[in-house]
DNA sequence: ACAGCCATGTAAGTCGTTACATGATTGC
DNA sequence: GCAATCATGTAACGACTTACATGGCTGT
């Protein structure tokens, strides 16, 4: 249930249309949480229905429809009492993990092949969130600086340094993958020199 | 798509039942692949129902029957195939970072308790990481130690290699995740001196 | 007799993916 | 006029969760 409270979160830094809800998770929230459009409109729509955002409808064209979405105070509450609720882990759903397990299957050229494609991955990854968090230390986001915008002073610094945890977690964890892919590289080495040493000892 | 693949390589090691695949879900591939019973006993019946494995049926009491499933050749073919394609990562789905990000709208003594539940599951998990890499290593798993039986011996270093180097990556990954939490609850900390301070300045 | 483990399933519902489908506005 | 972007949806399907439901075997 976290997409409904990702969407609740978004709109307390202002009010927005599903569909600029739907870009926003893929430029920051998406890093961490991703939904695509098709999920975000009904999922405003039960929001709205069970009073927790309220929606303005403004007139496009003749037949379309914009719908502008505002969090209500329910929805803060809402939003406070998740954050305030502790979550057991979601059960482990790693797909490069348990095929790695198993690379034995394939060739060597296989398994660096995938380890490459990881290595690879992850270091986009390790770049976006490193340049995320520059972005959010600088409070250059438009979303942050409009969040900063509506609350006091005080809370700035909590309110940014929470983000720049996150994201340099983020990069700390892009970064063990990395290396946990440059190690695979050097062990598919190892082992297909063992193989051809292997091979020519038993010629 | 990952479950049928990990039920198949389960099956390389020997025959199973429902029953057996599941337990192996609970201590070892859970470990990177959780699945119920309930999602495993149909997918084994669709397994069987396009022939890359087959169960053979032995009744126990009166009513009751009992099936033990084995990998068949185009199993061990679709086990090949899988693991030599290239799949696209997986979209990012992080219930905790996600909260972790908005933690301002709760309170510091919430935040405290978050980071502290994430280092002390974390803990665990990197604790049984460390001991299902040490048994690896012994070769001191049934199923490995199955599958070793059955597979010729030049190629034992590379299963065994695989499944060292991914556990060895989640005990590296568990370690980031309990330093992240550990720094979590500096920063709080920090956070909530400078709010004491900032009030008494006031008062 | 009862507990604990062996063993196999179904059912209802939610969450998420992928594809289809349509129309409006802005700038060139 | 056309492309890009703004904007909102539906439909079908598959993956996963949670709960319900049943019966057998083994040891005490």
């Amino acid at each position: 249930m976290s997409l409904r409270h990702a969407l609740l979160a978004l709109l307390t830094a202002r009010p927005m249309t599903g569909y600029d809800l739907a870009k926003q998770f893929d430029v920051s929230v998406a890093y961490v949480w991703h939904a695509p459009h098709s999920q975000i409109y009904p999922e405003l729509r039960k929001l709205e229905a069970s009073g927790l955002v309220s929606a303005e409808s403004t007139p496009r064209g003749s037949q379309a429809t914009k719908r502008t979405y505002s969090i209500t105070e329910e929805g803060r509450a809402e939003l406070r009492r998740w954050v305030e609720e502790v979550a057991p882990p979601l059960p482990e759903r790693d797909a490069a993990h348990l095929k790695a397990t198993y690379y034995e299957f394939g060739s060597f050229a296989n398994a660096r092949r995938q380890f490459e494609g990881h290595l690879a991955y992850h270091q986009r990854q390790q770049l976006k969130w490193q340049i995320h968090v520059a972005q959010l230390e600088k409070h250059d986001t438009d979303l942050l600086r409009r969040r900063l915008a509506i609350e006091p002073e005080h809370t700035h610094d909590a309110i940014v340094a929470y983000k720049v945890h996150v994201y340099r977690g983020l990069v700390e964890r892009a970064r063990v993958e990395v290396e946990w892919a440059r190690e695979g590289l050097a062990l598919v080495d190892r082992l297909e020199a063992a193989e051809t040493a292997r091979r020519s000892a038993g010629d």
